[in-house]
DNA sequence: AAGTAAATTTTTTTT
DNA sequence: AAATTTACTT
């Protein structure tokens, strides 16, 4: 095979070692994902394998992305009819549990929802709630990581209380929330990332029939990153592999980063004792980085006490030194890597630069003054597509009509938007559920039926609003039915959610500009599902999975040369030039690291993986000053900075800075020289630049009439836009309104026409009643129309559509209204 | 019920 | 500083 004449000796001979364990130890750079890609070919162009008979798992959905496409740039002049299935361990998990998770006969059905980090604590809340516990003793994020780290070390419930049992108070409570935890999600048919490995892991230890058949579907079985498995996802591998035995993994125990998640490096470490007969290779050449970047890696990962001691080597150049440069503050670290990002892509317009961060929170900075220099960045992490609110709500309603047992998207959703169902409906339908031990769903079917006790507490008004919540459901289910029976698309269900469920018109009606923002992000999972519609057999639960089990948009613009990062998210990536940033004690490594040898260790193998995803060139960069909390504080530079080989390095700082006093210092980069250099700087250094803007707009009614006070003038229809077209009202109200909704334009026309009209001329009257139609005015909001009227005697609630604000929701008793 | 003001909390890292 | 939660007002 052609491709293997690319290979070095070790690598070959990793490739062609394709029967029995295998566990190929890969130094960074050493060319790993180029073994697993070409041994997947070799498998099928030279073994014979079928394509599906192979599985290669991945920790994240970039690294399983980046696989394929690899491997199908190798297969791509083969006649193939099938594909090996490259997936992460969760999306593995869910496709297996689709399947078989009846088998499990835990109660479990194939229309399972699965929970993210938030559903979840949610879930915890509510239970540390119902069981009477106080959240600020017992903090639900503190209980759902402690729920989480046993799930991952493979323990059940009954062995957390067990364990617990006489431990302190609060310990005992975490076990009693994690029973009720689990119960509850029984009860709605969900599964929390956690779930999806330890089901699995039960179902093929219970069914030996289960078990056979995906030994006999998957066998051969690769799986990436290996030190970053944990006990659950190695009782996972032991299960597929128990038959064939044709297990290949590949892993480096000096990038293992992600113990909090109960990665154990014993994995890789003992794979020999685990899977007997185990052929190991060592791949020691690195092809990526320079050797004075490799040498900085490893002066730092040296003064690590468990270690592997190994010596990654490369025939590349020695390279151009490591680049150091000292901030005064966060802003000048930041300007100072966008002015050199410039100079880079000036020189060379396709430069790839990387910018490496602890922390997503530090990403701003760098965005600010990038953006500032106007050089396009991509960013990943952090705020995710799918975890924005209106996504989110919208996923909600979708994953509510797969399986209506959803408590937690039922509560997302049963009151967004506005129903007129409220604090005390809800908590009447929940306790009614909690007595019966069933979901609310189950609760609200009840509701219609008269004589069932459930709707003693709810008054008729609430009862209506909930009824018609569960038709927008139930219309919802059947869309849902007619993608299976019809032609009908996925996305047409997703632009179905949006629009019946009332949502697109609230949003419309807001008239703002995060209104706006909002409808565009949901035109984007409109996008997403007209993606999804293109594939065959797309069905609405696999692009529900998708949004839950997918952190980032992988919307990567790719002009974009520039990508900023945590350095947990670069693991497996390379680029020519990195700028690793922020190395401060407190931030890397991190304070919550920073007193435990065992994780300052962790934190030491991150900044081996930061430094060797670099490929020409190296920047590193602290700052001494940053803000925490919102505080301006003194920055200490990290100790890692001290364990670089000085003579490597540049300094590019102005003036001394920590690099020259540790130079010139017996005792490189003590504290006294470091405090002794602050002292110093304090007087020079340059007074911070003031900043302007202050980038917040206030969408406020309280702002938009100060606004038109200063300007001495009434505001107009059209909303807040009018701030700025004030001038050209005419623009203002034709061009700047949103189109009118899908779902019922003529009925948002009307409504936009009824609320231009010029009111009448106004009139004073004690506590008058108005009915729609009547025009009103309003102490803040103004001039204004009555829409609807609801209720009666001191509840009735009127709906009023006042030009420049929107439509507003108000109590007639207490709207203070005076006839207009 | 819903909007607003005030108080409180938040930062690891990811599926 | 920003985001989230709570308490209060209409």
């Amino acid at each position: 095979m052609e491709a293997l004449f690319s290979l070095n000796p070790q690598q070959a001979e990793a490739v062609q070692a394709s029967e029995g364990p295998l566990l190929i130890l890969a130094g960074a750079g050493s060319g790993k994902t180029r073994v697993i890609t070409v041994r997947i070919a070799h498998l099928i162009k030279e073994k014979g394998v079928a394509p599906h008979n192979i599985l290669a798992v991945t920790f994240t959905n970039k690294a399983a992305g980046e696989m394929r496409d690899r491997v199908r740039e190798l297969l791509k002049d083969e006649q193939l009819n099938s594909f090996p299935l490259i997936s992460t361990f969760h999306s593995l998990c869910v496709r297996i549990l689709r399947q078989d998770i009846e088998a499990l006969n835990e109660g479990y059905k194939k229309t399972f929802t699965i929970y993210d980090t938030d559903d979840s604590q949610r879930v915890v809340k509510a239970c540390i709630k119902d069981l009477g516990f106080d959240e600020k003793q017992v903090i639900p994020r503190v209980v759902r990581n402690a729920i989480s780290s046993a799930k991952n070390r493979g323990e059940d419930v009954e062995l957390f209380a067990s364990k617990v049992e006489h431990t302190d108070e609060k310990r005992a409570a975490a076990a009693k929330v994690f029973r009720m935890y689990e119960e509850r999600l029984r009860i709605a048919n969900a599964l929390d990332f956690d779930d999806l490995l330890i089901k699995t892991v039960r179902l093929l230890r219970k069914s030996a029939e289960v078990r056979e058949k995906y030994n006999n579907r998957y066998k051969y079985i690769l799986v990436d990153e290996y030190q970053d498995t944990n006990p659950l996802q190695l009782a996972l591998i032991t299960f597929l592999t128990e038959k064939q035995q044709n297990i290949c993994v590949v892993g480096d125990d000096a990038q293992s980063i992600y113990g909090f998640r109960q990665a154990d490096i014993r994995n890789i470490l003992e794979f020999e004792q685990h899977f007997p007969n185990a052929k190991v290779i060592l791949l020691e050449q690195n092809y990526r980085s320079t050797q004075t970047i490799l040498d900085t890696a490893d002066a730092i990962i040296a003064n690590n006490i468990n270690q592997k001691k190994k010596k990654l080597w490369t025939s590349n150049d020695g390279g151009e030194r490591v680049l150091y440069y000292q901030a005064q503050d966060a802003d000048g670290e930041g300007r100072f890597v966008a002015a050199k990002i410039e100079e880079h892509l000036r020189r060379n317009p396709s430069q790839r630069v990387a910018v490496l961060y602890r922390t997503n929170a530090q990403s701003r900075v760098f965005e600010e003054q990038l953006r500032r220099m106007r050089i396009d960045y991509n960013i990943v992490g952090g705020f995710s597509f799918y975890e924005r609110q209106e996504v989110k709500d919208i996923v909600a309603y979708l994953k509510l009509a797969l399986n209506p047992q959803d408590d937690i998207a039922l509560l997302r959703v049963i009151n967004t938007p506005t129903r007129g169902i409220g604090k005390t409906t809800l908590d009447e339908l929940q306790s009614k559920s909690a007595a019966l031990g069933v979901s609310l769903w189950e609760t609200v079917a009840l509701i219609g039926e008269p004589m069932n006790g459930v709707t003693a507490n709810i008054t008729t008004r609430a009862r209506d609003a909930v009824l018609s919540f569960k038709k927008v459901i139930e219309k919802l289910q059947k869309k849902v039915a007619e993608v299976a029976e019809t032609d009908k698309k996925v996305s047409d269900v997703v632009i179905a959610a949006i629009d019946d469920s009332g949502y697109s018109l609230m949003l419309r009606s807001e008239n703002s500009d995060e209104a706006e923002a909002r409808l565009e992000n949901l035109e984007e999972l409109v996008n997403a599902a007209v993606d999804y519609d293109r594939m065959a057999d797309a069905t609405i639960r696999d692009f529900i999975d998708h949004a839950a089990l997918t952190a980032d948009t992988d919307s990567l613009d790719s002009s974009a040369r520039v990508t900023l990062m945590t350095v947990h998210s670069a693991k497996g990536l390379e680029f020519p030039i990195v700028f690793l940033v922020g190395l401060e004690d407190g931030i890397f490594p991190h304070s919550r690291s920073i007193n435990d040898p065992k994780e300052l260790e962790e934190e030491r193998r991150l900044a081996y993986v930061a430094i060797t995803r670099a490929e020409k060139l190296l920047y590193i960069t602290h700052s001494m000053r940053r803000r925490v909390y919102g505080e301006e504080i003194a920055a200490e530079p990290s100790q890692f900075l001290n364990e670089m080989p000085l003579e490597l390095i540049d300094d590019l700082s102005y003036g001394s800075s920590w690099l020259s006093f540790a130079r010139s210092s017996t005792t490189r980069g003590s504290k006294y020289a470091v405090s002794a250099l602050k002292g110093e700087r304090a007087a020079a250094a340059p007074s911070k630049p003031k900043n302007l803007y202050t980038g917040k707009t206030y969408n406020t009614a309280d702002a938009v009439a100060e606004f038109f006070k200063k300007k001495n003038i009434e505001p107009q229809p059209g909303g807040l836009d009018s701030d700025r077209n004030a001038s050209v009202n005419e623009r203002a109200s034709d061009e700047l309104t949103p189109a009118p909704p899908r779902s019922s334009p003529s009925g948002f026309d009307k409504l936009r026409a009824i609320a231009s009209e010029k009111p009448k001329s106004e009139d004073q009257g004690p506590k008058p009643t108005f009915v729609a139609g009547a025009h009103v005015r309003h102490e803040k909001y103004g001039k204004g129309l009555v829409l609807r009227r609801e209720g009666s005697g001191d509840n009735v609630k009127l709906t009023i559509s006042f030009p420049g604000f929107g439509q507003k929701k108000m109590i007639e008793k207490f709207a203070n209204l005076q006839k207009a």
